[in-house]
DNA sequence: ACAGAAATTGCAACTTATCTGCAAAAATCC
DNA sequence: GGATTTTTGCAGATAAGTTGCAATTTCTGT
């Protein structure tokens, strides 16, 4: 089902190298979207790189649209596996092509524990005269909430 | 048609200081949200405080909902004042009570010159039960493109 | 108007997240 | 296998925002 990190970093013709390998796996397996520093915390131990490799890598993975990425609250970047694309269960027209990386869903981010999370049913449906009119290229929905977890728990 | 920013201050029943009111008349005069250091640089040779007060000053007028901020692009927060409220035209009924301070609209960053600007035409429509679901308490629309000032330009 | 209490300000130092420069180490090419 | 191009690690720099604390200012009750 899920391809290997290695895998998605070839099949796009791009070079994997064991930083990009080790941090897109990280990035694929998590539930939520991770920050540079949750990642570097997951990889402690196993495979070390230095942070700014890893800064440097999470750019070059969103460069080349392995991945994507959310500014939370606290002015940090959290990122996000593209794999999953086909999760997306509303899409309009307009939106999908519009949303960083396709990724045309909202994300929510727990007020309770801070996670940010996709939102899959949800995209908004801008309508395409302010498309035009503002040359619009990105659309961000971002909610604030309880995640799902954190109503479970 | 537009209140000093002392009244303002005043009629929310809150303390006005020196430092309150000029923070926000600066926002309140600006066409576009404005980040901390913009304000420090309008405030120059004019009245002067320190950044520090500033931040707070920010705070607090964001707390007492005088204003609104909206994170960019370069992990930064603008500011924009709160008392048009009536410029809103599209305010549908779950949206409204949602949006950051009554604030139902969305915001553009310009890829160009990276102002900020409310778009007042358009506000999501999240459905209530995705609200519900989640206990969505703030909902954020930005988008990315070119404000109405560089395309003029 | 005035003392005392409470809120605000200024200043210096600190944090946090991220970035840059550059030389060493890897990977790729011929 | 050496030359060339990419990546990586390390040290040090930024940029934006925060904290602690003492000095001021503002407010309250009298």
């Amino acid at each position: 089902m899920m391809k290997t990190a290695e895998k998605r970093i070839l099949d796009a013709g791009l070079r994997p190298t064991k930083a990009r390998i080790a941090v897109l796996a990280t990035i694929s397996h998590a539930t939520a979207a991770l920050s540079h520093a949750e990642i570097v915390n997951l990889l402690e131990g196993n495979k070390e790189f230095d942070r700014v490799t890893i800064y440097r890598v999470l750019d070059w993975l969103h460069q080349h649209q392995l991945v994507h990425k959310i500014l939370t609250d606290n002015r940090s970047w959290k990122f996000q596996s593209n794999e999953d694309l086909s999760q997306q269960q509303y899409k309009p027209a307009s939106a999908k092509k519009l949303f960083d990386n396709g990724h045309a869903h909202a994300h929510l981010q727990c007020e309770r524990c801070g996670s940010v999370v996709c939102i899959h049913e949800f995209a908004a449906n801008l309508p395409e005269k302010l498309i035009k009119q503002y040359h619009v290229s990105t659309i961000e929905v971002s909610l604030k909430g309880i995640c799902a977890s954190c109503l479970d728990a």
